[in-house]
DNA sequence: CTAACCTGGGAAAGAGTTTTCCAAGACAGA
DNA sequence: TCTGTCTTGGAAAACTCTTTCCCAGGTTAG
């Protein structure tokens, strides 16, 4: 055989007509095309099976059906949440999703924004707080810019600051809004469990409680704040330390509902009782974790339609050349791992 | 500007040879190329920032550097996990992974099929036990060999029975062992908390414990058993029903960890205390949920590896045309959530 | 010394689509 | 009847890369 597939060339063959009005009656030109041809051309289609070749379909728009979806890790439940909202957006519209995953590695991220670029794709959504590293910044932006200068669309989760659409958590509303309810439970004496200090979301969840504390005329101790790196096994880890050092709080907030799994299992293992002992709150609203006993007060973040939202952005076509900064409020959520101080 | 892109003809005029040489430094071809020249075209290449159009390449290649990765939903931390392990390999292998999420649709299967042949991708992997109706099934066998047919190579984690490469978990056998466990703990009245019934897993899942229980002379009482849909609501909400049912069993064996989470929450709700009223099993050992309390009994897979080797088995090249099976056993752990019944 | 053989490099033929440009035919208005 | 306007279909260029075919020049063997 001349080729295992079915060519639009066929396809126009076996319909009697040219090739070209294969073409237009197949993605719908704007130029028309008699009823009888057309209907005669889609049967012939569906009767050779034919599947058109999408290389070629890139190489002649010079765009193709492919959406790019960089997270830091997909095994992470903030990021898979975030990216099923995306994949839900974009196969709805027929799109193709791309996943690549970074682990906060600034050359992975790299790699795969170049080879994005080689597919020609039509959009890219980056998800999770960047490094606030400069060079490695500058760079991404450079990328981003060439990104964009081929056509592509760009836009962000959690990640202010580019030149892109850019879908926000207001993360310094939500821990100091936490941080009122905790002063308000009667707390004076905080730990913190902070994220990698060059994480902006992790900065600004920081930030945010700091400030509600300062309003209040509180302080936070530098002994009580011990920094994390977002995951279980780091809020494990960090806990451990912020026990060694011999913490007088009476509450901890982990900056996410991750690492705050990890506090609560160190702290069991310590044989501290959560709350009696010392309260605990997250941030994040991981589904997965809503089961964890004693079920954690955190902050709400509506991560799916978080990760639906940047991809709509990322593909409406009425917004060209302006970026679009939504910002997402967190809703605080009071359950059980806080609870008013023992005397 | 004639082209915002730079192509390899513009690199070889550049380096001052021919298109022809320049794609044979590019991409290594067998015939040698001058060590003089050669360095020429990288140092052009490099000059330039070349960067080769993939859609290109795929259309001359007629095969892409495209992976298919189709997962029930991407924010189940089951799949999560297998994906993780996917994408590593994948992308060590400096190849794309597109990730399709089916939501168990059949339809939506076929589309993203469809799209990952169009696109000439080289491999795909499918996750995920799937529905064992008649119709669908050999709709997604005729798939799987036209993609195999135009050159791609197919491997599959819990889907057995398919013409491809499968890892699978050893279902039956774990599920026999967790029984073999409750029953030396001394357990005699069973309930179960069984998945889809067209699922292969749940199915294996299931016939592993019954054998088990089979085996001991002890039976499996068909009011103790409900079904859920393999989600932590699932899970909840079959538990309720079968505390409605008013089972009298000692211990509940739910068929993943997803669904156990859901009814330790329906559980603890309804006022019954784990392990001391009622003993929870699970299967799987989800990562995100190792710190529920009381801790799940369950069997560990290795979920990340199996995607990894998957992964492996659809793009090593020593063993085209064969289909090869591994099989993997699961790793009991016994934790807090079983324990003997009380007398 | 000549025939056979290598080696490196250039020209050109695809790969399958989209899209522009042009021709031919139909038809209305003058 | 003629001109101008539409409508429809076809030919061909363009997109960028891979790969085959062939040639020129040099090397080796007989």
């Amino acid at each position: 055989m001349s080729s295992a597939y079915v060519t639009l060339e066929q396809v126009a063959q076996h319909a009697g007509v040219s090739l070209a009005t294969a073409s237009r009656v197949i993605n719908g030109s704007t130029r028309q095309v008699s009823q009888r041809l057309s209907d005669k051309v889609k049967a012939s289609a569906q009767e050779l099976g034919y599947l058109a070749n999408a290389s070629a379909q890139t190489l002649a728009r010079n765009s193709s059906s492919l959406v790019g979806l960089l997270v830091h890790d997909i095994a992470d439940p903030y990021f898979s949440s975030i990216a099923r909202g995306i994949t839900r957006h974009t196969e709805e519209q027929g799109l193709v999703t791309v996943l690549g995953t970074t682990y906060r590695s600034a050359q992975k991220e790299s790699t795969i924004l170049a080879a994005l670029r080689a597919h020609r794709a039509k959009a890219i959504v980056l998800v999770g707080s960047r490094s606030t590293d400069e060079d490695s910044n500058t760079t991404l932006v450079r990328e981003i810019e060439a990104f964009q200068q081929q056509g592509g669309r760009v836009a962000c989760v959690s990640q202010p600051g580019l030149p892109a659409d850019t879908v926000s958590p207001d993360n310094h509303a939500g821990a100091t809004e936490l941080a009122r309810h905790l002063i308000a439970q009667g707390h004076r004496r905080f730990a913190i469990l902070a994220g990698p200090t060059n994480l902006s979301t992790a900065r600004e969840r920081l930030d945010g409680f700091h400030s509600a504390l300062s309003a209040a005329g509180l302080e936070l101790q530098h002994h009580n704040i011990v920094h994390g790196d977002f995951t279980r096994d780091g809020g494990y880890e960090s806990t451990q330390r912020l026990l060694r050092l011999g913490s007088d709080a009476t509450c901890l907030f982990a900056v996410n509902d991750v690492m705050a799994t990890g506090a609560m299992a160190a702290l069991r293992e310590a044989g501290i009782r959560v709350p009696e002992e010392l309260s605990v709150a997250g941030f994040d609203d991981i589904p997965t974790l809503r089961d964890l006993t004693p079920s954690l007060t955190t902050v709400r973040l509506p991560l799916e339609q978080m990760g639906e939202h940047a991809a709509q952005m990322a593909l409406d076509h009425e917004h060209e050349g302006e970026f679009r900064t939504v910002h997402v409020q967190g809703e605080i959520l009071i359950r059980e791992s806080t609870r008013p101080p023992a005397l």
